[in-house]
DNA sequence: CGGGATATTGATTGATTTCAATGTGAGTGG
DNA sequence: CCACTCACATTGAAATCAATCAATATCCCG
């Protein structure tokens, strides 16, 4: 376990996303820079393991391009998703000795990875690297309590919109969306089946808040009614 | 409603299982020491509010006695019970400037409360309450995770098992357990109905799995039948 | 001994899953 | 260039688990 003295400055805490899905918005902040500097860029083949549930926490690790997905799994294969990471975003931030889910890549990806000892040692020098640091934990909490009321309370269709949504904001262009995840991906995050996804997006487009052109692409009609969806 | 003290004695808690849901396990690192130096106890009675989402997070907290829930609700009424916070815990830990949820005391609770500002510079000049407040931090994410899992994809005996074994697990005594949270916070909590949890628990009796005396003591018979039924 | 909140139990409904085809699209090799 | 294949997605019908609707039942507490 590291001892470093993480400076954690309380004063700034430059404002983050409100709300949304972002598991780790802390990007464009000191913790980029880190990357930058001392991450080294590693590419992975479409479902290819990042690293595994329960293995030393060594590194953390930031998106360059592609998609990434962690997620835990039941004795019986039923597979759940806790969150995706696109690029930019920072994940595998564990204090602890040991991952507590496994990462993978969604599509052929590259992250750069940055060795956890030396970050930290950066941020007990660094107090705006510090304070990314918790921004960035601090929102995949904030994230993972916006996705425990969607798994526990939403309907498909509530669920399916949340998504698209969130999806949407993340991905920049708020309207087209180019999903890097199949349906497979999409139900386990979701907590559906994908037969239950794929009726409902036929649905939505159906009803025409959506259209689709090719499964992976889904153009947002009507994002407001999206948002009604959500509740 | 009763008040009586239900039994968790703040001062066990004896080894906690590794990847127990607890979310917040560092009760008795430097974290606990510094509530005991710089935390103020006050005071809830039941159901109030202690934090409300979007409310500043000028603090951070300890249940001393008693229950906490921390949850969100959609417009609807909807609620999702995030965690419940046992004595020891630490919640609150948020970096980021507001609270992302509510949180209330479930039963007549004394909690210690810390000063974030105060704490973050404590933690600036001792490297282990550094590493404690990560260990917190790490510990909320971890359980979310896990919780995730039960929400996403465990039937409604899975998790009301999963449920049981947790909280015997955290409540020390690993046997028999005093409820601290009513039905509809449990069911809150699981992401299903008050009827179906009350079903569950009586199937769980019927099949000798449990005995209840009374709504909020539950016995657990066979807790390995209950682990098998997590899958 | 009520009285009101909370919990249990029962009957029914309904959303989602499961089971089962069918459709589609990208890559391969003839 | 086209047939073929394999993985993935969509669609349909039936089954199922949990939600909903509707009574009781129990338990604190005054």
């Amino acid at each position: 376990m590291q001892k470093q003295a993480v400076t954690f400055n309380p004063a700034q805490a430059p404002a983050i996303a409100p709300s949304s899905g972002n598991p780790a918005p802390a990007a464009r902040s000191a913790l980029g820079d880190v990357f930058a500097v001392a991450g080294a860029p590693v590419p992975f083949e479409r479902n290819s393991e990042i690293f595994g549930e329960a293995e030393p926490a060594d590194y953390f690790y930031q998106v360059v391009g592609g998609a990434v997905r962690t997620y835990k799994v039941l004795e019986d294969g039923r597979r759940q998703i806790g969150a995706f990471y696109l690029p930019g975003d920072v994940f595998g931030l564990e204090a602890g000795e040991a991952h507590g889910f496994s990462a993978e890549a969604v599509m052929r990806s590259t992250v750069r990875v940055a060795r956890r000892s030396i970050v930290l040692a950066m941020a007990a020098r660094n107090p705006d690297l510090g304070a990314a640091l918790w921004q960035a934990a601090a929102g995949g909490m904030r994230a993972a309590q916006e996705h425990m009321l969607v798994l526990g309370r939403k309907s498909a269709e509530e669920r399916v919109a949340s998504f698209l949504l969130d999806i949407g904001q993340r991905g920049g262009c708020r309207e087209i969306i180019e999903l890097p995840m199949s349906r497979q991906d999409m139900a386990d995050y979701l907590g559906l089946t994908i037969e239950t996804v794929s009726r409902t997006l036929t649905h939505l487009q159906a009803s025409g808040v959506i259209s689709m052109h090719g499964c992976r692409s889904i153009h947002l009609n009507r994002p407001e009614a999206l948002a009604e969806l959500c509740e």
